[in-house]
Order: structure tokens, then C-alpha cells, then sequence
RNA sequence: GGACCGGUAGCUCAGCUGGAUAGAGCAGCUGCCUUCUAAGCAGCAGGUCAUUGGUUCGAAUCCAAUCCGGUUCACCA
């Protein structure tokens, strides 16, 4: 149990044996003490002093006894200040904790709970390459993964694959038109960007043909209906539907391109699925539950032959579900999706991390599915994410400002090549070390810069000042791990094995620091998870990597005063790397053992 | 127009289940490498928390209104 826990807990005790009053641990408000007061934790009182008619300060001075006489183990004494109660923790609560942690490998680790959770993130059209707005759906999505993971849940990453459609036509069409027989082999390109080559062409020739239309005094309107490749790219969509074995061949054979580029781009940023469901296998899902829908009375039909759902009562709209021509539109198939993985992996929560353009649509998919329901409506959560955006404003394909994955990476990769051959400390390296050292570095740098800061907010991506390796950014953090480690390689050969400390040393104010955000690891682990929040524990570790640094700096652990006090630290630095390393490795982000 | 989201330091962001003098990083300015990695540390400066009211012992945080920005409300996906 943590402190805070274990607080709450003595303070309702408190109150209920000194005032008779039952009260809930988790309605005692715990705050960690401010630096300019004494102590470590505070208890905000104020609450209570209504309901108990106590003054502040006699409420305090009882509790604060209370406290200090019934869990000597825990505090050793308490001051009050108007209404907060600060209480100073044991020495000998941390030595305890960091005395049975600093060797358990799996600090912050729940045991299995026997939940299991789906995730599906990354989602990208077969169209064109992954961008900057891609990468953060897909960091976010693996650190979910990875966060539900250390918490005890049993996860199953998916993807869903936009495979088909009037867009992937469009390239196909440009390709059959301008490609020449030409493939990402012949013309040395990665299959992706190739294929979105072809989709940029398809959209400078029907801007063209729409202008030609147009000077011939064809409005607008009809001219975007009518452009030869327009129409040419309809009839492609109706062949596909209908398994033109010509287009069908076409269609697997520029999506496998566009798989292959995928697959390097997503194995270099560290992606990877359980389970791949393809558009193209799931858009007729859904069909059958639109008839029970009918049914049961969820869905009606119009006089048209289209049926719609009413959500009007729910403070939505009204909404189509299957067209009157009797196809099926996006939202059936998702429904039918939501069914198929219910049936699949059954999994108590299915977290879609999806863009927050789509908010309305995950509101009417859960309302839907709850409607008709289908057992995993309850476990359906939209981790809803916000765009990226440059300085200029948004990322616009057509205008070209859209930043590319690839190029991304191997930009960021190149300047931490060239900032750690500036600085110059790893010159011992072998060119595979040192190949392997820009990797971590570079798309460390820009995993944490992503997930630093709350999903839900839209965050701003300056090409020229984001790419910082100082401060609140991944190689801070990375590098104060290298640090660590680079004490325990010299330290731990010559010193005997590490053992327990006697718990009278008395811990200085840093030491006491540092083990008090060490202690609070697990805690944050499972406030990310409630909060489908890694930049919770982006947050958490740079701050502890700044409270280390501190504590370096102002302590020698290799030449500390006494032996003790040089184990007890070294015990402190061995806890700290191990959980940079997990809670990096929760946002997907490893550390170097040098840089 | 309806619904939803956001507005905190020059910039990028924390803090938002109400709690002590609103915090970081970057940028700017001062110091600190003959001692465990200076991708570091210590410090200075920088704020009408969009505006106006309200709720109360107490509001950046809750409520209402207003202003500004965004998303969405397709027989598109």
C-alpha cells in the first residue's frame, strides 16, 4: 500500500475512533507537503471542520496525535498550519521501501487482475504514407497497451486497415494512367510513398479536368461529378465490389507495396498488432444486426426503404444505418466490427484510439450498440486524441505541409547522430552501437514529445524548436538513466552485495526526495491507466529524472561519507534507473545504458 | 443554428473530484566542469489563469453569461 493510501486510511480511522464519524479513505484529501513548509504529506482538513464542528486547530492537534501515537511505523511527528496538517513521514518507512525494492525488477508491476482489453489504434488508409498525426495515434495506442498491460490487464493490440473505398481507387486509377508498369522496385521507392505518389497525381489531374470543364462553362458542381478520372474511379469502386478480377489483382497488388513500406515504418517506431482486420473484410458487417435492429424496435424504417435510428431523446440526432438501396454505411460496419471482436476476444473494454474529430461518431457507435445490446457496448471507450498541428495551423495534404513519418524519423534520428557526435563520449562504440544509440535517442525524442502532454488536447508541432534533446524532453530522461548506470558499472564490481540498511540512518532532505517520488511509481502507473493517460507518467519521470539530478549533484554516491550512506544511495540509484526504464518503456521509449 | 472541446509566462505545456505565495521546459540573463557523464546543476527575470458576474471560510479549478479559436451535426469514410 502506498503512503497516501495508508494516510487516508489512519485519518478515517482517526475520525471515526476520535469523533465517532465514519468516513471514506478516499474522501480524506492527501497533498504532497509544499517545499516550504515541514513535512511530507498533508492532510487538508478543511472539509471535515464544518461537519465535526472542531476548530481547525483542534481538530489538527487531535488528529495529528492520534497520527503520530497509533502509527509510529509511518509518522514520526506533525505541525499544523491553518487548516493542513503536515505530516512528516519515518525515515523508516523509506529505508523499508527502498530496501525491499531496489532489486525487484517488476516495482510497479500489478499481478494479473484477469480483465482482458482490446486496443485498436494506428488505422491508416492504404492510400498514402503515415504522417506526424499517424504517429501519435500509434504512440498513444502502444503506451495504452502498455500502461493497461503493467496494471494487470491482459491486452490485445488491434488495427483496423482502410483497404478499400473511392480513395484507394483513386490511386489505383492514377497508377493504371501514369505509372507505366513502374513499381517501388523499378523505381527504387518505399511502396508506400509510392502509391501515395499516385494518389497525389490522381488529385493535380481531376483539379485540371475540373478546371477544363469549367472553362468551358460547366459549373463547378457538375464539373466535379463529371471529370473523366472522377468517373473512370467510380466505375473502378463498382468493379472492385463486384470482383473484377483485373481490378481485384491491381488492388492486392498495390496494397501489398503499401504494406511492405508499412511494415518498415511501423517496426522502426516500434508498432506492432495481435490481431489485423482489414476494411475489406469488414465493411458488409453489420448487415444482420440492422435487421434485428428492425426487430426490436431500435431502428425504423422510412418510406424510402433507409433505416435510421432516432437518438433525438439522447440529445443526438437522427442517424442512418443502412442506406435505401439497402447498402450499409460506415457506422453499420463498426457495429458489426464491435461485434465481431466481442465474439473473437470477448474483452471487458474495447478502447478505440481515434482522433477527436470522430468524438460524435464513437458517442452514436456506443449509443448504438448499448440499443441493440451487444455485450461489449458497456466496455466501448473513445481515447480520444487531439490533432496535431504545425505553427502555420493545420497539416494539409493538399497544400504539402503535411510532415511525413518517415522523413520525421530520420531527421530526429540524424540530430541525435549529430549531438552525440558532438559531445563526443561514446567514441568506443562500434558503428552498430552507435547506429543503435541515434535510434533510441532520436525517436525517444520524439515519442516523448508527443506523448508529454494530455491526449485529449491538440498540441502544436514547431518543426524548428520541438526537436529539443534539453529539459522536459525523452534524452533528458535518457540521459540521466546512462548516468545512473554508468555509477552502478563501477560501483557494484567492487563493493559487496548490497544489503539492508539499519533503519536509524537518517535520510537527507534529497535522499528523502527522491524516495518519496520513487514510492509514488506504482500509483501514478494506475492513475494513467483510469485516465487513459501516458503524459501522466511523461510528466512523472521527468520529474523524477530531475529530482535524481539534483540529488547527484549534490551528493557523491561513489565517495559518500559512509558506507552506509554510499549503499543506501546506491540502492536510491539502482530503484531510479530501474523505473525510468519501466515507465519509459511503458511510453515505448528505451534507455541506453550509455550515450 | 444545435452539440462537444479548448483559451494559464514571449513560446510549448502542467495544475482543473475547490485548498497554503499558480508550476515546468524552451527562449533571455548570472553563476558552476582538476571529484560518480555539463544532453547536467544552482539562481534571476517573466502571470489582470480570455472577460464579467455568481456559489463560499477559500475559485485557475464549480455555475451562468459573453468574447475568441476548433471539431462535429453526409444515403462520405
Amino acid at each position: 500500500m502506498s503512503v497516501v493510501q495508508k494516510i487516508k486510511e489512519a485519518t478515517a480511522k482517526g475520525i471515526n475512533h476520535l469523533y465517532g464519524v465514519s468516513l471514506l479513505p478516499n474522501e480524506v484529501l492527501v497533498n504532497a507537503t509544499k517545499p516550504e513548509f515541514e513535512g511530507d504529506y498533508t492532510v487538508v482538513l478543511f472539509a471535515f471542520i464544518k461537519q465535526l464542528k472542531k476548530s481547525p486547530d483542534t481538530l489538527g492537534q487531535e488528529l495529528g496525535d492520534f497520527l503520530v501515537s497509533s502509527f509510529p511505523d509511518y509518522f514520526v511527528s506533525y505541525n499544523l498550519i491553518k487548516g493542513f496538517l503536515n505530516l512528516v513521514i519515518t525515515d523508516g518507512y523509506w529505508l523499508e521501501f527502498v530496501a525491499t525494492n531496489y532489486h525487484n525488477d517488476d516495482f510497479g508491476q500489478t499481478p494479473a487482475n484477469g480483465q482482458r482489453v482490446m486496443v485498436e489504434y494506428s488505422s491508416p488508409n492504404t492510400n498514402k504514407p503515415l504522417h506526424l498525426g499517424h504517429l501519435r495515434n500509434n504512440f498513444l495506442g502502444r503506451s495504452i497497451a502498455e500502461i493497461l498491460r503493467i496494471n494487470g490487464n491482459e491486452v490485445i493490440k488491434t488495427c483496423i486497415v482502410n483497404d478499400r473505398g473511392i480513395h484507394i481507387c483513386k490511386s489505383m486509377i492514377a497508377w493504371q494512367l501514369f505509372g507505366n508498369g513502374t513499381t517501388p522496385e523499378s523505381t527504387h521507392t518505399k511502396g508506400d510513398h509510392f502509391v501515395g505518389n499516385f494518389y497525389v497525381q490522381f488529385n493535380d489531374e481531376y483539379k485540371k479536368q475540373i478546371e477544363a470543364l469549367k472553362a468551358k462553362g460547366i459549373p463547378e458542381e457538375i464539373a466535379e461529378k463529371e471529370a473523366p478520372i472522377m468517373k473512370a474511379t467510380q466505375q473502378m469502386l463498382l468493379d472492385w465490389e463486384s470482383g473484377n478480377p483485373e481490378i481485384m489483382h491491381l488492388w492486392r497488388t498495390m496494397n501489398s507495396w503499401v504494406y511492405e513500406g508499412f511494415d518498415t515504418t511501423y517496426k522502426r517506431i516500434g508498432s506492432d498488432f495481435d490481431k489485423t482486420y482489414y476494411e475489406s473484410n469488414t465493411y458488409l458487417l453489420g448487415k444482420d444486426l440492422v435487421e434485428k435492429g428492425l426487430e426490436k424496435g431500435v431502428f425504423y424504417q422510412k418510406e424510402d426503404g433507409s433505416v435510421w435510428i432516432d437518438l433525438t431523446a439522447d440529445g443526438l440526432d437522427e442517424k442512418l444505418v443502412r442506406r435505401k438501396d439497402g447498402t450499409s454505411v460506415y457506422i453499420t460496419q463498426d457495429i458489426g466490427l464491435a461485434e465481431q471482436k466481442q465474439k473473437e476476444f470477448n474483452a471487458g473494454q474495447s478502447i478505440y484510439v481515434v482522433g477527436d474529430e470522430q468524438n460524435y461518431h464513437f458517442k452514436v457507435l456506443k449509443l448504438i450498440c448499448l440499443k441493440l445490446g451487444l455485450p461489449s457496448a458497456d466496455g466501448i471507450y473513445h481515447l480520444s486524441y487531439g490533432m496535431v498541428e504545425l505553427p502555420s495551423g493545420k497539416m494539409k495534404s493538399r497544400e504539402g505541409t503535411v510532415v511525413d513519418a518517415d522523413d520525421l524519423v530520420t531527421e530526429m534520428v540524424n540530430i541525435a547522430r549529430q549531438k552525440t557526435e558532438e559531445l563526443g563520449k561514446v567514441k568506443d562504440f562500434t558503428e552498430e552501437e552507435l547506429l543503435q544509440l541515434y535510434d533510441i535517442i532520436g525517436l525517444g525524442a520524439l515519442k516523448f514529445f508527443l506523448l508529454r502532454v494530455d491526449p485529449k488536447k491538440k498540441m502544436v508541432f514547431n518543426p524548428e524548436e520541438s526537436i529539443d534533446f534539453h529539459g522536459f524532453t525523452g534524452p533528458f530522461i535518457q540521459y540521466t538513466h546512462a548516468r545512473i548506470k554508468s555509477i552502478l558499472r563501477k560501483s557494484l564490481t567492487q563493493l559487496p552485495p548490497l544489503e539492508n540498511l539499519s533503519p536509524n540512518s537518517l535520510l537527507l532532505p534529497l535522499e528523502k526526495t527522491l524516495s518519496i517520488h520513487l514510492e509514488m511509481f506504482p500509483s501514478v502507473l494506475q492513475d494513467a491507466a483510469i485516465e487513459h493517460d501516458p503524459s501522466k507518467v511523461a510528466i512523472y519521470v521527468f520529474n523524477l529524472a530531475k529530482t535524481f539530478n539534483s540529488f547527484y549533484t549534490e551528493h557523491s554516491i561513489s565517495n559518500a561519507e559512509t558506507d552506509e550512506k554510499k549503499i543506501l544511495r546506491l540502492q536510491l540509484a539502482q530503484i531510479t534507473a530501474k523505473v525510468i526504464k519501466t515507465g519509459m518503456g511503458v511510453l515505448g521509449i528505451q534507455v541506453p545504458e550509455r550515450m
